[in-house]
DNA sequence: AACACGATGGACT
DNA sequence: GTCCATCGTGTTA
């Protein structure tokens, strides 16, 4: 089975649309593969999206054409990937919270400090820039050719499970509560798995 | 120039 | 459950 990657048009719908579409697609960079698992949705108008005091040098990408890297850096220590969607000129984006090691598990293996094959390897945002080993400077590149990074097609997963969204406490109590984090129903490969609900 | 604050993760009680 | 490293970014002055 080849993978294709995902045309611009996936991404040109709202983030709450493509989150869950994102989950079995994969993430390929030169040396590891890795299978979407869990993401969350910051769609436009969201109190807990970047995008909630506007647009700045850092969250610009937001902004931008979908189909895009949205990377920046939490607690001085994490690279994040977000995939920007929703028309240009619409901030939405998707985070990427958890994924499987498809290809190269050796190098993520290497990256994440040679603990043991298994979840606690990319189970975590900030993990898994650390297993693609992102940088800010792929932030705005885009993901639907070859280069860096590139988003590609995979396997349909079998069912969805949905929950809050982590970390978010600063925003709205609605846009806490909302469930707009989305996983592969029954995967191990997911962070905080007790919030997620059952399957859909 | 100074400051406050994270869409976290790992160590620890 | 608690604590906190670490630094880019946005805000204020």
């Amino acid at each position: 089975m080849s993978s294709t990657p995902l045309p611009p048009s996936f991404y040109r719908r709202d983030a709450l649309i493509v989150a869950p579409e994102l989950l079995g697609k994969r993430l390929a960079s030169r040396a590891v593969t890795l299978e979407i698992t869990e993401v969350e949705a910051y769609p436009p108008g969201d109190s807990a999206a970047h995008s909630r005091h506007g647009r700045t040098p850092r969250n610009a990408p937001m902004w931008g054409p979908p189909g895009h890297a949205y990377v920046y850096l939490c607690y001085g220590v994490h690279r994040m990937l977000n995939i920007v969607t929703n028309d240009d000129g619409e901030p939405g984006a998707v985070l990427i919270r958890a994924c499987r090691p498809i290809r190269g598990l050796d190098v993520v293996r290497e990256r994440r400090g040679g603990i043991a094959p298994g979840p606690p390897l990319l189970d975590g945002p900030g993990k898994v820039g650390q297993a693609l080993g992102l940088d800010l400077a792929l932030s705005g590149a885009p993901l639907f050719e070859r280069g860096p990074l590139t988003c590609l097609d995979g396997p349909r997963p079998g069912g969805t499970s949905c929950g809050p969204r982590v970390g978010i406490g600063y925003a709205n109590a609605a846009d806490v509560r909302a469930p707009w984090r989305f996983a592969i129903a029954d995967c191990a490969w997911v962070s905080h798995r007790r919030s997620l609900g059952a399957p859909r």
